[in-house]
DNA sequence: CTCGCGACTTGACGCATATCAAGAATGATT
DNA sequence: AATCATTCTTGATATGCGTCAAGTCGCGAG
């Protein structure tokens, strides 16, 4: 469990990385914008397949390296954007893990949101040219500066482009959909279940492993996510643990019967 | 009161009418489709900028015009599309008032949000190229059809189009937020009274009333909308009237004190 | 190693909202 | 105008989750 996300033996996907960047590149770099940004190639990055276009051609995947600006690295705590700061880029997340999360004057505050690597972050600030949301790293994380006009730029010549920008904005449409479907008829065990079925898969899919996982974030912060007090979040937990269904030992997840939490989210409960 | 949504006196918007298409153009079209839908011309139509892009050429104009391919008129209680259906267009709404709703396999679901004149419906198709959820009108409706493949082909050659599309799809991520917001940390009194001040805001860029509004859903609606449940919205709204904030008779809300609602929604409650 | 602090767990209790139920008001249909 | 179904209101009661509080765990700092 030594491994970020607790990846499988048998999970081949290499850990994020990319020819064109080594340290040593920092000195030859045109584009640097901060000490803390570096060149990079989407052609060479291995997390493509999840946050570009498939199928390009080598001259498409050309224009499309053209896209990514830099690179930006961020500390665990610290944020890459927040409310009220001008819009300029999306963000590909290449390695970490993020939270967003929206706040009201009188100091609220909800989570929206939780990304890792491959996912795009930044879309709320397309519509007005400013952030309408803080994006804050969870842990030690490392992104692919887009900047948008760039973006908007590219996708008027490569037609798969844009349609990946497309799906991309409907995709965190539609995941907002199932959220306000979890936070107005879910109970908070069917809530806990769904939250942790979706992390787990979406980690799956990155080569981690199916059943064992370590949570990123807060008892709070799942909480706020999900409409629940910390509390209620542990105690939800407690209870999966006596039935059987999960292991928990702090932040760390051990998925024990799957079938048992997709049966906890689909119940036909009487409500 | 006999207008839809209580147009103010004052308010000299007309209602939604163009010269190009009257009922005696239905022979004329190429591009009909069925018999309920005819052409339409976005240059002539005064939802324009509501629903397209400002500030464009005579030439660009014309162009955008081609991007609507007919209209569809929807009867009360029936849906625009369905989840599950293939996904070909986007909707403009002309006139009307829509709700989207998510389901569950267990029967379970949850209204996304209500639709009214100049939004654009359909956004979540995109990503699976098919619907996931359902558009039901919930009054007599008419909707300008967008085929997507040509409002994709189009915003390659009209920027503004294209800038439009974006900020289109980022304004529903950006609402569905405040949504999440409201759902996740919100009271029953705060939810009404957030749901009552957007609804009266949208209503008055239309020209309609900042104070008195005709209800278009049930209880029921706003209920699953604001994830509580039907008796708990009809109690709210008694609060309110007993409190002398809002006034209601039936499905018409007159707004008595838009302040005490504003103060509701943005209350240090102590939670 | 020990201290101290943030994160987490667990219990007791209270409250906001759900649930169940009955009846009233409204609008559609004939 | 009469009937019926739907929508809405209101009351009584139940309950799930929040709140408050105390204590434990684990980790980083010194």
């Amino acid at each position: 469990m030594s491994d970020v996300h607790t990846r499988t033996p048998k999970a081949t996907r290499p850990p994020p990385a990319d020819v064109a960047s080594t340290p040593t590149d920092l000195g030859h770099i045109p584009i640097q914008v901060t000490p803390q940004t570096i060149k990079v190639a989407c052609s060479n990055c291995n997390l493509r397949e999840l946050c570009m276009p498939v199928g390009l051609s080598d001259a498409q995947l050309q224009r499309i390296d053209d896209v990514v600006a830099t690179r930006r690295k961020i500390k665990r705590g610290s944020t890459l954007f927040r409310n009220g700061e001008v819009f300029t880029s999306l963000y590909a997340i290449r390695t970490g893990f993020f939270k967003t999360c929206v706040a009201t004057e009188d100091g609220r505050d909800q989570v929206t949101g939780f990304q890792m690597a491959g996912e795009i972050i930044g879309l709320d600030g397309i519509v007005n040219d400013q952030h309408t949301c803080d994006a804050v790293a969870l842990e030690d994380a490392e992104v692919c500066v887009m900047p948008f006009d760039r973006i908007e730029e590219m996708s008027r010549e490569v037609t798969a482009l844009q349609s990946h920008v497309h799906k991309i904005m409907s995709r965190e449409i539609v995941r907002e959909h199932s959220v306000m479907l979890l936070l107005g008829s879910m109970r908070a065990e069917e809530r806990l279940a769904a939250f942790l079925l979706n992390l787990v898969q979406r980690l799956h899919t990155r080569g981690f492993s199916q059943t064992e996982l370590v949570l990123r974030m807060t008892r709070e912060e799942i909480g706020s996510y999900l409409g629940l007090k910390l509390e209620t979040v542990s105690r939800t937990f407690s209870k999966f643990v006596e039935e059987g269904i999960v292991e928990v030992k702090q932040r760390h997840v051990r998925i024990v019967d799957a079938d048992a939490l997709k049966r906890i989210v689909n119940q036909q409960s009487a409500h």
